[in-house]
DNA sequence: AGAATTCCCTACCATTTTGCTATGTATTAA
DNA sequence: TTAATACATAGCAAAATGGTAGGGAATTCT
């Protein structure tokens, strides 16, 4: 299970225009250039954030992109949705090729998790993430054997 | 993002010992009978299971698998962890190339995401749910344009 | 002993997805 | 009219996914 780099760089992009943003555009450029990520991987990523009104692009010299709506408005979720397609929790593609039962009770299981997921991220603005530092992270358990946890051990020394 | 086929044939199988199992050993040849898993995959998937002590294999005629331990003391977590990596939720790799304040905020974000999506899962035994059916699912709550759900959208006849 | 049945192990492979590059066009300000 | 910007599409290498193939090794049954 994983979470694509899209998903990503696109919180961290919307997040640049909620912070620097305000009264003039933020080009490409410059979140290319701030971020490390090739300009042209942020055209498309913003091609799905503009498809969802998120962002409001401006062409032209002077031009770039305006957050689409007030950042209280717009939900982590809303973000990740537009960049990523995010389905495929489950496959039964609804032709019931799901046998018996059985296979039937992790469904609703999987259904819950992405209810469970999606809770959380739409519970998130892009102004909590602004405001709150990405909400109160508490103590950071890493107590579960680094199984959950981000892959990287070494970052005792951050 | 998206859960791999691993974990859920894992989920499904563990499942499946959960239920027939009891007594008597349940083969992998009978899982991939009846779930329509190629018996190799399976193999496979049961190494992982096996490391984490999961489920106790016995060899020769007559044997097969048995749950490691109660059903009680089986979190969800706990075998999805065994067979798939599941890791990557950042890709800063501890190297600090996570330039500046703005890229740690969305850290913290998928931080939290994980250690919530470990919470719901862990707190789900496999007897919790043979018993309840996948816990008290409720309404179903498709409102949400169809991005958070399972893809399934012709699954109203079921 | 030997054969059948099961778990165990490792290597390989086709397809899909990811993450990115390249190249071009359209629009607008100076 | 030129430069800066958004907008659009095609292609592509590498990785991950989801398997297959084939050969042991342990155990039980005959």
């Amino acid at each position: 299970m994983r979470l694509s780099t899209k998903g990503r760089y696109a919180v961290t992009a919307m997040l640049d225009l909620a912070l620097h943003g305000g009264d003039k555009a933020v080009t490409l450029a410059e979140i290319s250039e701030t971020q490390g990520i090739s300009l042209s991987y942020l055209e498309q990523l913003f091609a799905g954030l503009r498809s969802k009104m998120l962002v409001k692009g401006v062409r032209g010299p002077g031009g770039g992109y305006y957050l689409g709506k007030p950042a209280k408005d717009i939900a982590i979720a809303d973000i990740i949705c537009a960049v990523d397609e995010w389905v495929e929790f489950t496959r039964c593609s609804g032709n019931k090729d799901c046998r018996d039962g059985e296979v039937c009770l992790t469904h609703n299981l999987w259904d819950e998790l992405s209810r469970e997921i999606h809770n959380f991220l739409s519970g998130i603005s892009l102004e909590d993430l602004v405001h709150r530092g990405g909400m109160e992270v508490g103590g950071c358990n890493k107590d579960d054997g680094g199984c959950f946890t981000t892959k990287v051990e070494k970052i005792e020394a951050a």
